[in-house]
DNA sequence: TGCGGGTGTTACCCCCGGTAACACTGCCGG
DNA sequence: CCGGCAGTGTTACCGGGGGTAACACCCGCA
């Protein structure tokens, strides 16, 4: 009996549909089959099909959904008149209010599943990408950094970015503190403490290479 | 006919499994079938899964032997007798030399297969998260950084190495400049060159919102 | 002679992404 | 009233992935 049940045709199916991949990632995490989609839409595989195309169909409209959120959060406070170091943090604390608030969400755009070999292997995925050339502009547009400026820009994008991924994906899996001191942690390292720091005294002890030997698996050595 | 060719047993068998598996890796990237390694070898799935236990295990015993090679590197770079500028770019160095010297392979270190759905979504794979750690080592060893040392530590092993790697990807792929310039950006960014330029006198301008369409696609909003 | 361990095979399982081919409903124009 | 068309749905299948069972062969060794 087709045709029956779960609001007829209120909304457009594919918003529907596009609910019901929701609720499974949220449920299974990235990685969810089309199978379990289906069937939490109450239906089969193919109508799936047809909607999205394939899976990267899906994923990709599921994605922007919760992308435009993210993408509009993080562009508006890169752009918040402030202190440079307060709208840095400012930036920080907003993606990590994210990750924080709808982790499997943000699991989701920040690490898809790989699929596309076309040139694949790139670490950041295309929300990150977008944020990545947010945040270049806006250093681009705000700050001054010579002739140098495009280059660093583009490549600071892509690091800080990176480094707010992993340091994240860290903070949210062990929370080892509280947000704001990721924050503190995270924008003293953009503010170069690590290189202003002085030197432990000891560390001079540590110069001359450790041997230490790998002891583990008895494999042989590398291939060249 | 079995037991017929291709050195007998010179070494033991198991590492001409590896030798086969990382010419596939080499050829096909990461993501390799489990066909298509054995058939690079010689000989049929069963006896891979004999030797490996699964798949997670062959492409961990990849893993291993190139990552020890690295890390190596790392932790060699980190503790050479130098400024610590000087020191931080050696280590920048020697991680984009290597991913430059054989893509497939770090590809492999860097962006496994997920495949393992426990606890994944992980943004460091093993390989990585061991850099990270004997980067956090020897910050934590080096610097003076007061109470918040090891936090500040472990947050920045984790976060200079995503760093890293977005930065080092993007790189690999778009070839932006050489080498010596790309750890220069990134040795600045750390230095905190970021924070202490300039603000460029236009940027005042663009501290109202910047109300932008996003003109692509007729979704909706955003869940919540 | 018989046994154990290493090498190898074929054939199979289940699940996944993806695709026919077909069935039913409703609407709209001739 | 009929025919088409668009949308929704189905079952059944394909190719290929990881993973396994069952069987076959060789060889060294007590």
């Amino acid at each position: 009996m087709p045709t029956d049940a779960t609001s007829p045709t209120g909304e457009p199916r594919r918003e529907q549909l596009l609910n019901a991949a929701d609720r499974v990632v949220q449920r299974d995490g990235p990685g969810a089959s089309m199978n379990a989609i289906a069937a939490e839409a109450g239906i089969t595989k193919p109508i799936l099909y047809r909607h999205f195309g394939d899976r990267n169909g899906l994923i990709g409209a599921l994605t922007e959904r919760h992308t435009s959120g993210l993408l509009a959060a993080v562009r508006a406070a890169l752009n918040e008149p402030l202190e440079r170091r307060d709208r840095v943090e400012h930036v920080l604390d907003t993606y990590l209010a994210a990750i924080e608030a709808r982790p499997q969400v943000y699991r989701l755009l920040t690490h898809p599943e790989p699929g596309d070999p076309t040139g694949a292997g790139n670490a950041l995925a295309p929300a990150l990408r977008q944020i990545a050339d947010e945040i270049s502009k806006a250093v681009e547009i705000q700050v001054d950094l010579g002739a140098d400026g495009p280059l660093l820009s583009e490549t600071w994008g892509r690091a800080i970015t990176g480094m707010v991924l992993a340091a994240g994906d860290w903070w949210l899996e062990q929370r080892p503190c509280p947000r704001s001191r990721m924050v503190q942690a995270l924008a003293d390292l953009l503010w170069g403490r690590l290189a202003a720091a002085a030197t432990l005294p000891l560390a001079v002890v540590q110069s001359t290479v450790a041997a230490r030997p790998p002891a583990e698996s008895p494999g042989a050595g590398p291939t060249g």
